[in-house]
DNA sequence: CTGAAAGCGCTAACAT
DNA sequence: ATGTTAGCGCTTTCAG
């Protein structure tokens, strides 16, 4: 690397101290506009940059984010990471961006390796198989802020960005039951998430309500994706089910595609319900009746809460739950 | 923020030089491993974490790479990204995420903002509208490699990873003369990008061969997006085509359903081709036939050679383009 | 195997 | 409005 331009070789051409170089350049307005002006000419004439490094650790800051994904390839992912990115680029802050392949292990280096980064906060979405959460504590005794959103911890007090799933899980089945169906069939993943958790649970709340009794047979946990889906279906069909409600939209069209084959007419024959509002809902045929599930909104809402929190140096004492609205999607298939 | 625990704390307490705790937490094989281990203890015992930020200030690197991406909302792009980060994470550089909503200027003060901040390599894909790339000179006066993807500059000398858009171009087409339809309407974006342009040419170099004259009529310029692409196939419509060739998959889905919406059979009546085999591809009806992208493996390539570009510290002298298989995927809508 | 000294580039406190 | 001094926390000589 060629030798790198600092403030001394800015300052030594202009015959003035560094500390005027560095305000010049940061746009301090006690400095004299003119000494200004000319530093930023000379910088830029000497091809200088911003050693944001150096800075940081001088202001024992990084103006960055650290970003902590369970999944990065799926479309609700990318739209929380659109929100969050949208909020923190206009706040001037920067997305250091870890993603932990549903690893709980790759989870904990990655908390870890972010805590050395100097991330002045933290947005988390745990990996499916993560139990304990220890790894988060570095951050709250150091009073770094952290705000899960989606996937969040449980027991912990901290703040968490969320939908109502439990009322979700509930107004999808209580739809498929008012329709008429009356044997439904769940499919989701592991029940340690709360968002799987709390969906099954207003699952069973619908059916209770209306005196169907709770048969577990009638409910699959699985990776959601597309072997792991179909392989569920097939088991579930062996019940007879009159609906299918899945927790994933892409899940439940992988779904429809096997019941098609099977010559099964949706929603005469069956019903099926998804998750998410995905862009695929209206793009298949019947069109998939499914929850809005809003990312982008969540992650511009995690950001702003993260970012309010660093600014203020104030950590909510207690749990801090920030709902976002959800809704019921009708459209053919359920 | 309470204070940080440092080296000399450590040191402190054992007695010891702050040079040797340094050593010691990096396993440094010269320090004796009684002293190494009982520097680790204190280390942990005091809650040291190691500042990464003062490491790089003094060893003058980041271990991270910038990745500009011209949009993040989508799958393709997330795919690749998943390729990078896992590239990246398994050679211990860290991602600093910038997207530049396809807009040139935001584009440009990513690029400033990333060479601040001392990225040690850059990944691209250029916006929609970016027409110079002076912005990037900044990274090749400083030998900082950059490894541009999938839109890529056309003019400069720089290393580029992309598939052959123009055989991608030409085989959708041909597959479609061959099976007899003549009349094949054009959606794509703007031409300035590569991408777009190469597939273009390849689209009437197929023409050529099949003795069929280019009709510019039955090609329209659109940002690919819902709204714009109905606008398009509308317009396209007046035309009579007997087939789209459309150079996303979103896109063509949304195609699809417009057409079942005018009564037409596709294929029969009329064939539909994508872009991109997105995982909806099989989730439509009739499913897409289209040109397999794969992002993952793009993403893979362009982060491997980053990292051996600056692991080398040796920049290509000339253009180097490495090119990613791609291939046909024929489904039922073509 | 360990230590002393220096310095990465910047900015904040304290002068003037 | 500008300068002096010091130090953020680490690693890298160089010396023992």
């Amino acid at each position: 690397m060629d030798k790198e331009v600092t403030i001394y070789d800015i300052a030594e051409k202009l015959n003035i101290s560094a500390t005027t170089v560095s305000r010049g350049l940061n746009n301090n307005p006690v400095i004299n506009s003119k000494t200004r002006e000319k530093i930023h000419a000379i910088a830029k004439d000497l091809g200088y940059r911003h050693n944001t490094i150096a800075s940081n650790l001088r202001k024992q800051q990084s103006k960055t984010i650290g970003v902590l994904l369970h999944e990065v390839n799926s479309n609700f992912s990318t739209s929380v990471l659109a929100g969050i990115e949208k909020t923190a680029s206009a706040a001037g802050y920067d997305l250091l961006i870890a993603h932990s392949a549903e690893d709980s292990t790759k989870e904990k280096a990655n908390t870890k390796n972010l805590l050395n980064k100097r991330v002045d906060g933290l947005i988390v979405s745990l990996a499916l198989n993560t139990q304990e959460t220890d790894h988060f504590d570095f951050f709250f005794e150091r009073k770094i802020p952290v705000v899960f959103f989606d996937r969040v911890i449980t027991n912990s007090k901290c703040t968490k960005v969320v939908i109502d799933n439990f009322k979700c899980g509930y107004d999808a089945t209580f739809h498929l039951l008012k329709k008429g169906y009356k044997k439904i069939a769940h499919i989701t993943a592991n029940l340690t998430r709360n968002v799987y958790y709390d969906r099954l649970e207003g699952y069973k709340q619908a059916l209770k309500e209306k005196k169907i009794s709770f048969n577990e047979d009638l409910v699959k946990i699985c990776s959601l994706d597309k072997e792991a889906t179909i392989e569920a279906v097939e088991e579930l069909l062996k019940s007879k089910p009159d609906a299918f409600f899945i927790t994933n939209d892409f899940a439940a069209a992988v779904c429809i595609n096997l019941l098609h084959e099977r010559g099964l007419n949706i929603p005469k024959d069956i019903a099926v319900f998804g998750f998410n509002n995905d862009v695929l809902c209206d793009l298949i045929t019947p069109k998939l009746s499914t929850i809005e599930y809003p990312g982008m909104q969540m992650g511009e809402v995690a950001a702003k809460e993260l970012i309010r929190q660093i600014k203020s140096n104030n950590i909510p004492k207690k749990t801090k739950t920030i709902t976002i609205p959800s809704k019921l999607i009708i459209r053919e298939s359920a």
